[in-house]
Parts: structure tokens; sequence; C-alpha cells
DNA sequence: CGAGCGTCGTGACGCGTATCACACCGAGCC
DNA sequence: GGCTCGGTGTGATACGCGTCACGACGCTCG
């Protein structure tokens, strides 16, 4: 029951309503402190732009909001829209007929998705979710592509970024065919605590977002981080977990690969 | 044994030497009728380019060969340059200490691999291995970067090439984490009739690659196959493979997706 | 023409994990 | 303070599939 949360037919009976209302906890608006131009500065795929060619891009965009666990867009629709995370955190989620589900990737603040379909103009390869009540910046097809031909290093941008998820992807692959849960689990952990920087992942990951993006059932997560728990590597506190010996999950993450 | 080529170190002992030394198969420059430059307007990573950009991309290319079973490159090595097929066939893996390996991607004429390191200066990211005795046009990352600025087009199709990869890959985790073995399976001869246009699958595909490359055992395939074929979905003669219900497969593919 | 190698078919066995079921715990919230 | 609810521990059971072990068939090559 509880990762059925969507069925059949993924179009119909989502927690949360489709259309995007604003919600009471959407207030972040409040706090906010940057102008949208401002914010994109900070984010990577617009890093190389100078400040005229931001306000450019700055001007195209728009704002939506979605409550947590609304569908932002749906896997087979067409898209002609690229979105910018400017709060919150969504999931980019493949799901099966009878409700389980894997998740491709988490994104929060600066990242962005639904480039695919703005390259190849193919449908959308999979549903994205909010996790949290989250506000996207919305580029249509259109706008990115005038503004992105009058500023031809974001196509190199683009390509390093697809390039680093395409990697990612491969060695997905590669974990799921050639190492067992508490493998995939010991990758995991390394890899996000890479991006991180340090040692302490940040991000709250629940057992069952973790068994979610392995491709494995919340019980054997929980079991496997038990015992990493209990053999010293990792310890957790309120949700964060702080990798203690990573040479012993390393070498757990390479038992079989 | 059979699929315990690829040893422990994979930089010692596969079957063929690693310098590739011109093998007697390798002949097939007798019946060659194209040039290189020729060549270069079948594939579909320039075919955007004029005849003088292709000129100019053509004369920094050099051509080398590999007999079959030989490495192309390995995992986290680093790398600078583009590989075109020109004659043969690779294949690109993953492999783990033990031997086991998964196939991320077959490649034929016309296709290339390599880019990745190319774009964004990490080590490469597979090994490349060749699957018949192959040939193979090398295009060094300055010669590429050169050209590439000067024809901005071919930076577009790349981007397309990526997406196409990506779903891919995407699509491809899904199936490990929704699918079972012979659902996979389905999924998999269905996606190739595809991109073959046609009802057959012509490249000879043994059951231990399809394995490879679904992630299975050679076993676990053969089984699945003769129960498709006493099924009526399928028939195969002579290693080619011919859908004959093609939405029996399909909806075997997404029994549980 | 037989030797040998690569490929396929098929049975038996065991292990890793999904699945089901339920108990427990802390955090909001009325 | 008791409620619900989302998250976590943990046992029992069942099953898909990897693995091992053979045998058979067809192709190539000396």
């Amino acid at each position: 029951q509880e990762d059925r949360q969507l069925r059949v037919d993924p179009r119909t009976p989502y927690p949360a309503p489709l259309t995007p209302k604003p919600s009471p906890a959407l207030r972040t608006t409040q706090r906010r402190i940057m102008t949208n131009v401002d914010f994109l500065t900070t984010v990577p795929l617009f890093k190389s732009l100078g400040a005229a060619e931001l306000q450019r891009f700055g001007e195209a965009l728009r704002e939506k909001s979605y409550p947590k666990g609304s569908v932002i867009l749906f896997e087979d629709d067409p898209g002609d829209a690229l979105f910018i995370v400017r709060e919150g955190r969504v999931k980019v989620v493949l799901v099966a007929e009878d409700g389980r589900e894997v998740i491709l990737g988490l994104l929060s603040v600066g990242e962005y998705f639904g480039e695919l379909s703005l390259i190849d103009d193919q449908p959308r390869s999979a549903h994205v979710i909010a996790m949290e009540d989250s506000i996207l910046l919305v580029l249509r097809r259109e706008d990115f592509r005038k503004r992105v031909e009058a500023s031809p290093s974001v196509a190199w941008t683009l390509l390093a970024e697809l390039s680093r998820r395409l990697r990612r992807a491969d060695g997905q692959i590669g974990s799921l065919v050639l190492l067992d849960v508490p493998g995939r689990i010991a990758r995991m952990l390394l890899d996000t605590a890479d991006e991180g920087g340090g040692p302490l992942i940040e991000k709250a990951l629940t057992h069952q977002t973790i068994a979610h993006i392995i491709g494995a059932s919340r019980e054997t997560v929980s079991r496997a981080m038990r015992e990493f728990q209990d053999a010293g590597w990792i310890t957790t506190e309120r949700r964060r977990i702080r990798i203690t010996d990573r040479d012993a999950l390393k070498r757990r993450s390479q038992q079989r690969l």
C-alpha cells in the first residue's frame, strides 16, 4: 500500500490535484529575496551567460507552483517546455501498471528537466512529480531555441549535462545487473556523498525513496542499512546519513562489480 | 566459462592482443569502394554538413583496425578521441571483477562512440570491444573541437544523439527494475525490431549476447525464447529472429511495467 | 572426415529478495 | 493527551533466476 500510490492509469488518481492550485505551504514567495533573473545566475545551465543574455532568458520565464505530490508532467505526453526548479524538490519516475516505481532522478533547486523533449521533439520519457511544494520556472521551446541560438555556449553546457546524466544512467544499469542490493546501496551512498562534497548526506532520504532509486524493496533496504550501521560504516541521525567508513563501503560496492 | 572471458583485470588477458595488429580477416579494405569522405556522408552525425566541411573532417581522420575480441578502449582510461565504425561491430560493456558483463550498446557501421570523454574530459565510462574484425575512424579531440566550432549544426546533432541514448538508458533501467526476464526480452525484441524497421531482426544475436544486454543468464534467455517460440510469438531461423505476434510480445512486456 | 569450438537445450539445486503481516515509534494536530 | 500518519524494524514464506552440470547439434578447419 505505502508505495502503491500511483495506480493503473497514472493520469487519474494521484494524491494531489493535477491542476496545481496555490497551496497554503506555498508562501515561500514571501521570504524570497532573489529575483528570477538573479536566481538564473546560480543555475549551472546559464553560468556562461552575461547579464544581458540572462535578462533575455529571464523575460521568457513563467513561474508555476505545484503542491507536494502533484504530477508536473506525464510520460508519453508531448512536451515543449523546460523546467527549472526554483523551490522544492521533484522526482523523475517510471511507474509500472501495478504501481511499482523507479526513481530515475531527484532534482532540487537549480536543477532542470524536460530538455529531452525540447531537443528531439519526442514525448516525455518519464513522469515528474513534486516531492514537496515546489515552484518551477517554465521556459517554452520557442523561447529557449531562440535564445540558445543567440548564446551558443549554452548548447555546450547542455551537452555536458547530458553527458553527466548518461554516465550516471549507464552506471546505474551496471549496478542493477552486477551488484546485489547492499552493493547498490553502498554505491549509491558513495555517489551522493561525492556530489554533496562531504561524507554527510543532507537530503532527507527515506528508506522507501532509496529503495525506489536502487530498485529494491523498502524492507531489504532497511535490513541492509541496519547492517551497515552495525558494522560501523555509516551513522544516521534524523534522516541524515554520515559515512564513517568510506573504504568499507567502497569495497562492498565492488564485491561483485 | 563461456561468459567468463574478461578476467579480474580486464587490462591483461583478453583473448586477442591489445595492440591491434592487422589480422588476415581484415582485407575488407580490398572490397572497399567508398573513400572515407564519401563514407562520412552516410554517418548521421555529419548529415548536416556540406561537401567542404565534410572534406575538412575527413582530413583529420585516422583509420585503425581491430581484430575480433580486441579491446578498443578501457573504462577509466583518459580519452580524447571519437571513434566511428567504418567496418565491423563493437560492443560497449561494463565488466565485473569476476568477469560478468553488461552490454550497454552494440554499435555497427556508421555509429560512433567516445563522445562523452570528448565533451566532459572525464575518463571513459566503459570498455569497448570489437565483436568482429573492425575498422574504425579516429578523430582526436582537438580536430573535432575545431571543426565543430566551424560547423555548429553538428553540436545539435550530437545533442539529439545523446538524448536518444539517455532515453534508451532510462528505459533500460525501468526494464531492469520493473520487468522479469521474459518481459525484458520481449521489450528488447520489440525495440530492436523498431529500429530495424521491420519485424525481422537481422543482427546475429546469440542468446548469450541477449543475456548480456538484458542482464540475465544465458540459460534463462534460452528458456524464455523457447517459450516465446512455442507460443508462436516469434520464429527463428539461422540466428535471425522474426516477430510473428507483436501484440503478444507487447502485452508480455507490460505485464508488470 | 573427424576434431574442436561455439551455441543451444534442459534438469536440479540453492540463494537473494520480494512479499505479506504486524509491531513500534515519533511528530504533528485536534 | 490521544489520534492519525509516515517512517522504521523484523520475522516467515515463496519464488524467480543464477549457477552447475551435462548432452546435442552444427560449422570450420586442418
